[in-house]
DNA sequence: TTTATTGCAAAACCTTTGCATGTAT
DNA sequence: ATACATGCAAAGGTTTTGCAATAAA
């Protein structure tokens, strides 16, 4: 199945726009995106399109559950592949802004846990850290999955 | 020690729109406001201030520790007094709206340690929850700490 | 051909800022 | 008296929307 049948099956026309974008997201080396990140890559890659056709196949996109949405304390919103692994955490780098991924299995299931405990039944959940990257990028892991390097 | 002092204290002079937005805070039902909230509340009371005076003097009592900023999901920023208890967590009723709070010790530790086992110093982070209350509001805990209500 | 999608420009929304006026110390 | 704070209105940044033109099915 290509990218064209892939957005057919979400009920989505295989345009040239959602084609670009789902291949800019495909294609980057960094997942978390912004429309304005967006915009720009596709103008470089001389494809023509508007600003408003960015924000609104995002939100179409994640929508059908293409694409999920985060805001890391700043003021706009990215978006990165919704690849159907494991819910995952972000770690924001406070001075380079880099973000990384990582899944803890007994953080989750200790917040679906508070979320009963408080009378609730847990629909999402975010956990963002923010913190300054140490001089050696030591990555031993003690349990916790970073998911991408 | 009076609000004003408590403001000349950290280095503000006691203003009218300042002692009225420290009371706001104090008074109010809910602990999470937006300065539209702010201001709302502020000329309900009789109380005439500009906006932009409330988004100063939000970001003044931010700066000095005195309020914390967060953003759950909505594009207005919210802002609650920082009683400096332990950091919590925020669960946000997705049908009203609703923000309670809760701690947790074993994930906080677990976070720090995630933070370093991949390179990083955690400096802070945040936590939302998103839930479906459940009819009854069954409240008994399992460890964690509902903060408040 | 029919219906969805695009582009542009305008608007909406939240927040910040310039500047003249007013106020706490 | 002096430095800081306020209000207003204007501008800023991000996102959404109306509408005529265009492209996918």
């Amino acid at each position: 199945m290509d990218h064209a049948d892939e957005l057919k099956n979400i009920g989505l026309k295989a345009t040239l726009p959602r084609l670009k974008i789902l291949d800019i997201f495909r294609a980057s080396p960094d997942r978390h995106l912004s429309a304005e990140d967006i915009y720009r890559l596709v103008l470089a890659d001389n494809t023509d399109l508007g600003l408003a056709t960015v924000y609104r196949v995002l939100s179409q996109f994640e929508q059908t559950g293409l694409l999920k949405r985060s805001q890391f304390g700043g003021s706009k919103a990215v978006y990165e592949l919704n690849d159907h692994e494991r819910h995952h955490g972000h770690l924001v780098c406070t001075r380079t802004g880099d973000v990384k991924e990582f899944f803890d299995a007994g953080i989750e299931s200790r917040l679906v846990a508070i979320a009963h405990d408080m009378g609730y039944d847990l629909a999402d959940y975010t956990i963002t850290l923010f913190g300054r990257a140490r001089s050696a990028e030591a990555n031993a892991s003690a349990g916790a999955v970073p998911l991408r390097g």
